[in-house]
DNA sequence: CGTCTATTTGAATGTACTCAAAAGCGGTGG
DNA sequence: CCACCGCTTTTGAGTACATTCAAATAGACG
């Protein structure tokens, strides 16, 4: 099994003992996944937290109408679940989907939880890596709440500019909290601009 | 000094011993702010973590055009901080300012990052904290940014009554996202249909 | 090659905004 | 205690940004 990518992830926060790599490693497992194929269903309760080894994912979910909102990507070297239906341990209110063959490395709930409490590096990692990650998105809630369409959309370009190539515009423009028609006229316009 | 809510804030998700709970309370100080006065002013870098004893706080940040937008309010028993800010050591985008008279416990980030260094049981409380404010802010995200402004006007009320009776109009119009006068039109709408 | 899905374009509509002004409310000084 | 001032809330008219619906074109995949 191929850990080099999520210890050198790990290693950029704390520094793991090779004992603790070894159990960390010991407790994954790797899980290929196919283009088009579900990671994790609504009403499931999400299990594992995942790691991205090698692929691209989407994150959505449906309204009451029944469209898709898309708010989350994963393509390698990220990690992806659902937290809150992990954390809580309650019925999923999103779908997680493969945009591209991949694979992943994951760790159920139950083990994680367990390994953090004999080892705290990984605690802190955590800790470190949510604190990270809440500090983002309150930003990123800030720029896409307040910004325009455009704006938006020249936020996420400069962001992510490898997922500006790799993911499809509808995906895109649902992420941006657009309809694909529109965000297309917008794309355009950015372009021309450049 | 009174610490008493802090550690049953923090009792409901670890339990410290005697000792770790000294230790910790030996490391807050208490702040009083008037109303209006700031806890902290865009580009400050935020050195402190702090938890609301009494009074109520919101979070906004100006905007290019000088307009002010609110992202967070706190009162009782909350947490507040610019964890951006805090996190990255980096001169804070955003503003914090008393709506009430207040009390808070605060704690530098230098001798919180000490603190956890020895108690992995506050280590486990921030990642567990921060868990929680993530699964609840990506929630937070979906609503906010696929519903309608009477749909996030309904969800705020029905998530923080408390605050939609506390926090003037405005303010709770800028935190939808909207102009004071629609959230007025809005609010009148929700009032009427109950 | 044909089918299915994604992208592009356009017209009509709607949601939320800007600007303007009146009414309400709270605090302060006379 | 009341009158005034400033700030907040309410109301309305006109506007802009983004959506819906419809249809044509392009691209992907078997």
């Amino acid at each position: 099994m191929n850990c080099d990518l999520i210890l050198k992830n790990i290693d950029r926060q704390v520094k793991l003992s090779p004992d603790e790599a070894d159990d960390l490693c010991s407790l994954l497992s790797v899980r290929k996944i196919k283009k088009k194929e579900f990671l994790l269903r609504e009403g499931d309760i999400c299990l594992y937290e995942y790691f991205v080894n090698q692929g691209c994912f989407r994150a959505y979910y449906l309204d009451l109408t029944g469209m898709e909102h898309n708010f989350y990507f994963a393509v390698e070297d990220w990690w992806i679940s659902d937290i809150h239906s992990r954390v809580y341990a309650t019925p999923s209110f999103c779908n997680i989907v493969a945009l591209e063959d991949a694979e992943l490395l994951q760790i159920s709930q139950v083990r994680l939880e367990e390994f953090l409490q004999r080892a705290p590096n990984m605690e802190r990692f955590f800790r470190i890596a949510y604190q990270f990650s809440l500090a983002n998105i309150q930003l990123k809630f800030l720029r896409m709440f307040h910004m325009s369409a455009e704006e938006r959309y020249r936020y996420f370009r400069d962001k992510y500019p490898q997922l500006d190539q790799r993911i499809p515009q509808k995906h895109i423009a649902s992420f941006l909290g657009l309809t694909p028609e529109f965000f297309n006229t917008v794309r355009s316009k950015v372009l021309r601009a450049g």
